[in-house]
RNA sequence: GCGCCCGUAGCUCAAUUGGAUAGAGUGACUGACUACGAAUCAGCAGGUUGGCCGUUCGAAUCGGCCCGGGCGCGCCA
């Protein structure tokens, strides 16, 4: 990256002269700094904390040796490479070098926005390693919450991030199609079907209560008659509803634009045997025994709480069999990194599948669990209660339809996954047009309005070029520099797995275009004054395209 | 009891992962549409970062102990 051959420029170069200047310092000492960009403008456009690190080692006060570096630097900066990226360097107190961009590096960054387009910001630190992301793997007994929802609006823009930077990502939805709460599923639908038959039937203990289990009985009844009214066929009805969901899932899913490229069935899993291999791998390596006549793992070896039961005493699996095999077999796919998102819930549960991953002894396997937090729906000012067993919940579908779906995306970003969100409902629509979301959507929109207008009013194509010369006010300065952070900050969100500096960043970059549209006329009889000021809002809107493209809101030409 | 997360402006949250004078939004107040979209902008106000020690050039951030809140601790999934 351009950046990172920059940063790694200067880094050399203030090394090079802190030894110089104190050659007791060892090269790679001074390589070990930081490199920051400074939240004041007035400290510059990137700063490094060099000599407050090692001012105890040039036995100097800190600002002293600040002082010092930067008359070094400034000295060795002329018949540097860098001396046409950075202008100057300065000591602050207590002891930062702060650093000055050129005009020309500040132009270049507007260049490379025009030249790249939808590609700017992308980066290649991810070295096309193979990440599997799954998230949201609901199990298929209801219809996706907004619970769901966050976490389908979360993982797909990290995995939108994660490509952008540069990884190979495939995004993976779990599904726990067999099981106890399958089987419950489908006792649940049978006993709604029962009564529509006009048939005595006990609802089971802890069924699922909501309207969709009628809903799927009355679909049952239409298509198969009384059919199954005899038989006990449990399975009938769990295969019956679990496939009902699953199309139910997928297409709310799809409404709220997020794709899976894989679907893991637990059933296909259990069939190919390969929970069984699983566990005989595990048993290999002697880190299974048998206890009350249970198979237990012995987790605490790899730094779990305790050991964990995988075979209950029944002979059935506990849920960590499954899930065992199934990591072990996302790595033997050939990916480098695994992404866990999961709910609050699962709390517990990293410490054990973590202690399996670490188990299969591959030095490279990377696994990664995030939590995502709940939202939690407020409405009319109380919490509303969720139980999807009950049948008490708001669902995706549902508020999707009620604020729309960018809103709803855009909502559930705003907080950093491990923080707690809010979702007023009613303030959400009320005040919906105060969200942040149509901020940063109708600054594109502006944009796109003034191409519009111009090309009207030329009665021809807009022409916007990199006029230098209208380009240099300090507005104009301030907003090429924010462009230029954008790489940096997909950076961030790729190496820290959030989504939330993005939105954050998006909202500034917004800010500054409003701003600077309410403060300068763009379009005027001047030719290139309007060219060069077209230049600068085009590239506003370039990155503001890519930023919500990552989150998977739309940017809309009009509003 | 043990483990994890959290406590920052009236409210909801940030703070480039240890940096410089802790910032936004929102609410309150004052102002700006006969020119490119007022879904906007400009201004004003708001703080002992829950508390006390410690680590160091430097702490909202790291460590320890309290106070307060949330969640998890099953042969459930």
């Amino acid at each position: 990256m351009v950046f990172k051959v920059f940063e790694k420029n200067l880094r050399t170069l203030i090394a090079g002269c802190v030894k110089e200047v104190t050659p007791n310092i060892a090269r790679e000492d001074a390589l070990e700094i930081g490199l920051e960009a400074p939240k004041d403008k007035s400290h510059g456009d990137i700063a490094t904390n060099a000599a407050l690190k090692l001012s105890g080692r040039a036995k100097k006060a800190p600002m002293e040796y600040a002082a010092l570096l930067a008359e070094r630097i400034n000295q060795r900066l002329t018949d540097s490479r860098l001396k046409t990226e950075i202008d100057r360097a300065e000591a602050k107190r207590p002891g930062f070098i702060n650093f000055w961009f050129s005009e020309r590096r500040l132009f270049e960054t507007l260049e490379d926005i025009a030249k790249k387009k939808v590609r700017y910001g992308s980066l290649d630190i991810g070295n096309k390693k193979k990440v599997n992301i799954e998230f949201v793997s609901a199990n298929p007994t209801g219809p996706l919450t907004i619970a769901h929802g966050r976490q389908a609006a979360f993982g797909d823009a990290l995995a939108n991030i994660l490509k952008f930077a540069g990884y190979g990502v495939t995004r993976e939805y779990y599904l726990n199609d067999e099981g106890n709460q399958i089987d419950l599923l489908g006792r649940s639908i049978r006993a709604r079907y029962l009564e529509l038959c006009g048939l005595d039937s006990e609802f089971p203990d802890g069924g699922y209560k909501g309207a969709y289990i009628a809903e799927m009985a009355k679909a049952a009844k239409a298509k198969y008659g009384e059919r199954f009214v005899r038989r006990e066929s449990p399975e009938f009805f769990a295969t019956f509803g679990c496939n009902w969901m699953v199309n139910d899932i997928k297409e709310d899913l799809r409404n709220f634009n997020v794709t899976f490229d894989v679907w893991y069935s637990q059933k296909r899993l259990n069939k190919s045997g390969k929970i069984k291999n699983a566990l005989k791998f595990l048993s290999r390596k002697k880190l299974l025994y048998e206890k009350g006549g249970a198979t237990w793992f012995k987790s605490s070896k790899f730094g779990d709480d305790k050991d964990r039961v995988v075979v209950k005493s029944t002979g059935e699996y506990t849920y960590l069999a499954p899930d065992v095999a199934y990591h072990m077999y996302k790595f033997k796919r050939g990916f480098e990194i695994l992404i866990d998102s999961w709910g609050p819930d699962h709390h517990g549960y990293i410490g054990r599948i973590k202690a399996a991953v670490k188990a299969f002894g591959r030095k490279k396997a990377v696994l990664e669990t995030l939590i995502v937090q709940l939202s939690t729906l407020y409405k009319d000012g109380k919490a509303v209660q969720i139980s999807t067993r009950a049948g008490e919940f708001i669902t995706l579908r549902d508020l999707v339809k009620d604020v729309g779906r960018d809103v709803a995306r855009f909502f559930f970003l705003t907080r950093k996954r491990d923080s707690h969100l809010d979702f007023d409902l009613a303030l959400a629509k009320k005040h919906s047009m105060d969200n942040p979301v149509y901020y940063i959507q109708y600054a594109h929109a502006r944009i796109c309005s003034m191409l519009k207008y111009s090309r009207e009013k030329k009665k021809g194509p807009v022409k916007a070029s990199l006029h230098r010369r209208h380009l240099k006010g300090q507005d104009e300065t301030d907003i090429m520099k924010l462009l230029g952070r954008f790489p940096l900050v997909i950076e961030l969100c790729a190496r820290s797995l959030e989504v939330f500096p993005l939105i954050s960043y998006l909202e500034e970059t917004a800010s500054a275009f409003h701003s600077y549209y309410d403060k300068y006329r763009i379009i005027t009889d001047d030719a290139s004054l309007t060219e060069g000021r077209l230049f600068l809002c085009l590239a506003i809107r370039t990155v503001l395209a890519n930023g919500l493209r990552l989150l998977g809101v739309a940017s809309p030409k009009s509003m």
